[in-house]
DNA sequence: TTTTGGGTGAACAATTTGTAAAAACTGTCG
DNA sequence: CGACAGTTTTTACAAATTGTTCACCCAAAA
């Protein structure tokens, strides 16, 4: 069964992205929007890990924090604005076992989950980050994009969002959905910065395979789309 | 022939991570899921070493470190949740060798175990730390880096950087990763401390074999790339 | 035809890495 | 203890790579 991760953190926006990449990670996932209720959902849920906001109403951070760490061995991981270093060994101290600054990236976070829980002795949930369609193959551990056995070099973000696209085929994302999920939740730039990268994806992927298809919805988004078969 | 382990313990992701690391060092794992089998399973396979979680359902730890002791003197690590003194007291009076509180760490694990068998006059068995890529040989227990037959001087920092990165070819390791699984998770220190060991054994590698390559993945990390094969 | 949204190439900006060199450590030996 | 040799970490800057914006034009809806 999944193991499934508390996130204590009242800005929803980033407690909903955690949850849309852990969830496609294989996780499950319950959000608690303030430090006691993250108690109370701690409690009832037993989670596997916990990822911990500092910044919280009500009890801060690092009241629930010692709270779990008081009644159990749980792993914490704190999110923090501060990138102060006394601040990490402070959560250290606490009792957490690792320390994330935001902004964060999301392979950033999987990367740390993935090392507290193998460092706790729990098997840590990987799903393997490597989808394949026909002659294509979007592999996120080697970061490799492959065609027909051959490999293809592709910059960081295009191969996010690729791997975003054709993670839910068929799915229309919008351009602020796109650049929220992939670029992340504090980007602020120009929608048309996604135009590029699908522009400079479909260079790489044209003729490959009548298979798939990489599709603009009109007025709405882009999407991965399979075909047929 | 391999040394076999017992391992008592009910929390299957537990178990079945202990067998894992266990197995890839050399030794061969049998499983019970509570007292009672655990003892049934000591008389069956006759283990080395007896790795006994203390809550059990059933009888306890205790109880079948009790049981197991009265009738041979085979080592027995206890594994526990508390780290109270006194309960590692208690362990240690009831015979158990040597006690590891949860959650651990894979390595103490198999340390404690070597220690353990050395004390009890037994051989461990050591699974060899030793990488071979075409004409690279990266020898952890000799701690020693090879090329092409001859030996190369590297400090320890760089063999352990190598070997972490080679033990899992093609796949790619942030600077955080490596810092966290190299250096250890409490460092703190810079990330582009990584680049210069990296680039340093760059320079001991470079136009050694074109079957593999220390490879930078740009805005993601590093990995030991093998070509071909 | 008009209006709105998307494709595209190129310039420019920002980020990330390579590298060398200096500084900070570590442990050893007289 | 104090100098020394080897190692590790930090720093600074140049070089490489990638990301973003913008302007212009074309395509799709209405």
């Amino acid at each position: 069964m999944a193991k499934t991760v508390l996130i204590v953190e009242d800005d929803r926006n980033i407690a909903d992205l955690l949850r849309l990449y852990l969830e496609k990670e294989g996780y499950a996932v319950v959000i608690a929007p303030d430090g006691l209720k993250g108690v109370e959902k701690f409690h009832e849920v037993q989670p596997a890990l916990v990822l911990l906001d500092v910044m919280l109403p009500g009890m801060d951070g690092w009241g629930v924090c010692r709270t779990i760490r008081a009644e159990s061995k749980t792993p914490i991981i704190m999110l923090t604005a501060k990138s102060e270093t006394e601040d990490k060994v402070q959560g250290l101290k606490q009792g957490a076992d690792d320390y994330i600054t935001k902004p964060f990236e999301m392979k950033e976070v999987l990367a740390r989950i993935e090392a507290v829980l193998r460092r706790s002795g729990i098997e840590p949930e990987k799903a393997e980050r490597k989808l394949t369609f026909d002659k294509l193959v979007i592999d996120m551990d080697a970061f490799e994009l492959t065609v027909d056995g051959k490999k293809i070099p592709t910059p960081p973000k295009e191969m996010e969002l690729l791997y975003h696209l054709a993670s839910t085929p068929n799915r229309v994302y919008t351009r602020n959905q796109l650049l929220d999920e992939v670029w992340g939740f504090d980007y602020f730039g120009d929608t048309r910065t996604v135009d590029v990268h699908v522009k400079r994806l479909r260079e790489k992927l044209e003729g490959v395979s009548d298979k798939w298809e990489l599709k603009t919805v009109w007025s709405v988004g882009y999407k991965f789309e399979v075909t047929g078969r």
